[in-house]
DNA sequence: CGCAACAACCCAATCGATTGGGTTAGCGGT
DNA sequence: ACCGCTAACCCAATCGATTGGGTTGTTGCG
């Protein structure tokens, strides 16, 4: 039957130390210690009426001033190109939830991939004073990073990769490994890759795995059948037509570096009177949960984008504690379904 | 060619102060005035000096300290039950960006629709000590907001509403009955409803204006025509295999209360050997980005996510103000596609 | 000339939590 | 009886910005 902060004014240190006749500093010290008293601040009996009391009235320190004094605010900012981007948006809720489990919270804010944005958005993180930083919007140059670093701001990048910065990434290249080696054992021959936003680590990496291996394997990949693109549907749309209207010989099967352009795609495909599956095998990345469930179930290479949220937090944290990290690559797997089977 | 806050650690105002050899009060009423200086604070050249040299330092004021003593932090919080809802995300964006037009920052946390974890993120955001709440995952039963109110935490809803509480939503039901308008215009005379979470106004009232529309202009809808589900892809696809399986007669229309519901409806209906739009048509509602570029593209009814986001904000400021507020319906349109003509 | 009015500042308290450095009382030991 | 030690606290400064109330010196005006 706990009150919490009903009704009245929010409950202060200093209110507990007087309706308990002993010092603010004290209350302050024995809600610091785990369970044991610290530094031999108060007696057992005393701490235990503290926290009791302390219970009981639902006292929650203020952020704002311990932040002050302490220089920390147990914040961690995300900087995201859009959350309405559902690979991010469930990256997102990963971060949120290990950041949560660390005690942090998180500040989430949309960059749209637009290099002043992104300045912006750090800066106002920045002055919000956010312990550190999980960068979601990297762009392969590395400028803005470096800058970053420079200012000795902790931060992470997560999604993408940039050489020199610690990540918490999908391993993409061997997703589009995967993507090769499923198309070729199928026997196409004739491919072409929706390859995203070339200013992205995912995108590049994925459509490198993908290029190299079908090369190793022994096939060919004109220059025209790799067409750079947004990562939405419609992105996805305009590429795969493009493709359609100029690739000779008609490809047989499209990778599309993410799902919603794989969507898109798909889209394309029908309207030129092709089936999808049957006439053009379609690929798309991260597996989202619209995948399995679509008219044809499409196939997808599965990242673990949640884990790699949580990643992230973790390695944000080594980095807040002043300790060394290493870039992680998380491994995806390689969803058949209907559309490429 | 700023220099902000590069290198060395962050400028306060009492370095500006000192640096100009004036007094720290006076810089703070200098950097609050317009540009008129206020109250007769300093002279326009000091003002001009003071301004000038916190450009200069790349000054940006420490939100704990201002906060701690303004008892105000800038900050909105937003409750969704998850970002990774599409619909959420985009309002969202909606709500960041008014909020910065206004001076505000936004912190988002998700409920999942748990009441235990509704109540944790929402004494979570006060400790923060946000300045107010936009709840986006309200249900219906209104005794949490209610404890809400008796805790005078200004608060408004976003996308759900509650009958008693200032909210910023679509007009739900006249969004069911353009759908129904639709479909009997067409010509469809047995029809289901996949109407998602029974706890929450999106759903019923678009259920709600779409069956009595029906009624009204002389249909009928049977009991187990009407399948309360998720919002998502998986719980859409569920509800439409339970009407193709029990319905009789089997219906030739299928109006899904959310897109992603409607998606995964398309699936189950081309499962059963029909073709989506000729033998059974479907309408969802949102209009996502994803609905116009879908293989066979849906219908769906048009919601302004971004201005019922943003009017959220505008909604929460009156309220920050300590002035009245009525709740905003904003008005959609239906957009018909393959799917159902 | 005298006094009010003003411009242009300065002072110090305040917000709430934290933290390095005391202070006090009681006890053991010699 | 005295010293040292420790447990259990208290004190006060501090973080940075804000704000109600001064304090000067100058000007205007009757």
């Amino acid at each position: 039957m706990e009150e919490s902060a009903a009704g009245g004014r929010t409950v202060t240190l200093k209110d507990l130390a007087n309706e308990l006749g002993i010092h603010p500093s004290t209350v302050s010290r024995i809600l610091h210690s785990g369970s044991e008293v610290a530094r031999g601040a108060a007696s057992v009996a005393t701490a235990e009426r503290v926290r009791e009391l302390a219970r009981k009235r639902g006292y929650s320190p203020d952020p704002q001033a311990a932040g002050l004094r302490t220089r920390r605010t147990n914040l961690m900012g995300v900087i995201v190109p859009r959350l309405s981007d559902l690979v991010l948006a469930i990256m997102y809720e990963g971060i949120d939830e290990a950041a949560a489990e660390l005690g942090y919270s998180t500040f989430v804010m949309n960059s749209r991939d637009d290099p002043a944005e992104q300045r912006r958005k750090t800066d106002s993180m920045l002055a919000r004073r956010v312990d550190g930083l999980i960068i979601g919007d990297a762009h392969l140059d590395s400028g803005p990073l470096r800058q970053l670093a420079a200012r000795k701001v902790p931060f992470v990048l997560v999604n993408r990769r940039v050489p020199g910065f610690p990540s918490a990434t999908c391993d993409d290249v061997l997703g589009g490994e995967l993507v090769a080696d499923h198309l070729w054992n199928k026997g196409h021959r004739n491919v072409a890759v929706i390859a995203g936003e070339p200013y992205a680590s995912t995108a590049v990496d994925r459509t490198a795995g993908f290029v190299e291996r079908w090369l190793a394997l022994g096939g060919a990949i004109p220059r025209d059948a790799v067409v750079w693109s947004r990562f939405d549907t419609a992105g996805g749309r305009e590429a795969a037509e493009t493709i359609l209207a100029h690739c000779n010989p008609r490809p047989t099967a499209l990778f599309a570096v993410n799902d919603f352009a794989a969507i898109g795609a798909m889209g394309a495909v029908r309207s030129h009177g092709l089936s999808v599956g049957r006439d053009v095998a379609i690929v798309g990345f991260n597996d989202t949960s619209l995948a399995a469930e679509l008219p044809i179930p499409l196939s997808s290479v599965r990242s673990p984008m949640l884990d790699i949220g949580r990643t992230a937090v973790r390695l944000l944290k080594v980095v807040l504690d002043g300790r060394e990290v290493e870039s992680v690559r998380l491994e995806p797997t390689l969803c058949v379904r209907e559309s490429s089977a």
